[in-house]
RNA sequence: GUGGAUGUAGCUCAGCUGGUAGAGCGCGGGAUUGUGGAUCCCGAUGUCGUGGGUUCAAAACCCACCAUCCACCCCA
């Protein structure tokens, strides 16, 4: 058979798997830093406890079949409807507030573009218990401080909030709430087709005249910030939009204090698909027009309906999920990833069978003392060992000969410079570490 | 799921209006049996995405399928 992989699905060489692996441990140390424990849940949820909390998109796009015992079953398609199944079924056993982070890979059944797999890896902390604007902005710090850390500094945090779509749309006449989300949706397009695109999908898909169209379009276009939400809540005695701008502007006065405020904008024309979501909303872009068609690549908000539906209790609960995956492949477009990682420093060359056993003895010393040593074990000419040092990306070759071994010493080449001298072995394991530091 | 583009060596691609394949890079060996990268020499690759059709003759033209990429939908 051809060896393939399945659409959407990747293999990881080494040269991508090793700058993956170190964004993995900074995102874990970060969330770690951040108060939050790790946890993991099972790949395959009965197919019930998914279905409904996506809406019917997400429903779609869920990898689903029967296991052998004829059970119903899917991949998870994130891993926040697994948490809120977790805490209400460990509800006896978890104390709340309850921080928890957790890196897997999720499955949707999407078609594959940029930026876009059916198998990707979701870098998620969340906070369930809590419903304060401090819970929100410390998801948002944890998130941005976690961005921070991975070396990526052009990023923005667009922020929203539910009740201020809903609510100006109540405060501008559009009360139904089918027709609401048509309008949602078409919105969230508008830095992508402008407000006449905008416009004309809202009179198409909600059979409305152009003219209130016209003047909702109007409402959610331009700059960012609070003034122009308030300016449309202004007098109207909404409640629901009213305190949604307070909590929003609570949430960035929060993070300006934690010294990030230069990251997070008010957005109001920022949506998001997942039915689950119940207050703020954000997603993160990265600002580098090169890459801007990857989409947004840290997202996430408020679902205080979610653990509820799992349980008696309702617990509220904030998000923010980092897609590792679009970041890595953003990162490599820029050339800002990290290289050299792929390589092991120091290699090894016993000159022939006679000197394996001492030049095995050798990188067991080195490796004990905790340094990165790979072994040649194809032999054959000093030059092919060199060679293959070479091509290895390592930094050190030692040569373990007969010659070297009667005298007590190491031949220490550097493969970048050529230089090359006789070190003695008790001094060996010092000389390296100074090298390569 | 809808629309568009593209599939030739491991990779990037060339191949004119049809005459059964090429380059660069990479890979292997050697020049150099205890010293790599540069240079030079030699070498191996391929059912030209798959299947069918048109033709004396198809990598090229036509059809179908598959895969990849891009856009839409949605999203990390």
């Amino acid at each position: 058979m051809i060896p393939q992989t399945l659409k959407g699905f990747r293999d990881f060489l080494p040269d991508t798997m090793a700058p993956r692996q170190q964004m993995i441990r900074t995102i874990e140390d970060a969330f770690a830093r951040h108060g939050f424990l790790p946890l993991q849940t099972p790949a395959l949820e009965y197919l019930e406890t998914l279905l409904g909390k996506y809406g019917a998109e997400g429903d779609k796009l869920l990898y689903r079949f029967e296991d052998n015992g004829g059970r119903s079953v899917a991949l998870r398609y994130d891993l926040t409807v697994p948490l809120a199944r977790l805490v209400a079924q460990h509800r006896a056993e978890i104390v709340l507030p309850f921080r928890r982070f957790h890196i897997a890979p999720v499955w949707r059944a999407e078609k594959p573009q940029r930026g876009r797999f059916r198998e990707f890896l979701q870098c998620d902390a969340d906070i369930c218990g809590v419903d304060s604007p401090m819970a929100d902005a410390e998801v948002l710090v944890t998130g941005l401080a976690t961005l921070r850390a991975l070396g990526v500094s052009g990023a923005r945090l667009h922020l929203n909030h539910r009740d201020v779509l809903f609510g100006m749309l109540d405060v501008l006449g559009m009360t139904e709430k089918t027709k609401q989300i048509i309008c949602i949706r078409a919105i969230d397009k508008l830095d992508k087709i402008g407000q006449d695109g905008v416009v004309a999908e809202i009179v198409r898909e909600a059979e409305i005249e152009a003219s209130q169209a016209s003047e909702i379009v109007r409402a959610f276009a331009g700059g960012g910030g609070i003034e122009p939400i308030a300016a449309v809540a202004a007098g109207k005695g909404h409640a629901a939009l009213d305190t949604a701008l307070l909590r929003l502007q609570a949430v960035v006065d929060l993070v300006a204090a934690a010294g990030l405020g230069e990251q997070v904008v008010i957005d109001r024309s920022i949506a998001r698909g997942l039915d689950y979501y119940t207050g703020i909303i954000y997603e993160t872009r990265l600002t580098d027009p090169k890459v801007a068609s990857i989409g947004a690549v840290m997202s996430g908000g408020r679902y205080d309906g979610l653990i509820g539906l799992f349980g008696k209790e309702q617990i509220a609960a904030v998000g923010i999920s980092i897609g590792l995956d679009r970041l890595l492949a953003a990162l490599q477009e820029l050339g800002l990833l990290a290289q050299g990682l792929a390589q092991v420093p120091i290699y090894v060359m016993p000159l022939d069978a006679s000197v394996a056993g001492p030049a095995l003895a050798l990188a067991t010393e080195l490796r004990a003392a905790g340094l990165r040593v790979e072994l040649d074990l194809a032999g054959g000419r000093i030059g092919k060992q060199f060679e293959r040092a070479g091509k290895r990306g390592s930094k050190i070759a030692l040569v373990v000969g007969s010659d070297e071994l009667a005298a007590g010493v190491v031949q220490v080449k550097d493969l970048a410079s050529g230089e090359q001298a006789k070190v003695a072995r008790a001094e060996l394991i010092d000389d390296l570490r100074r090298r390569l530091a």
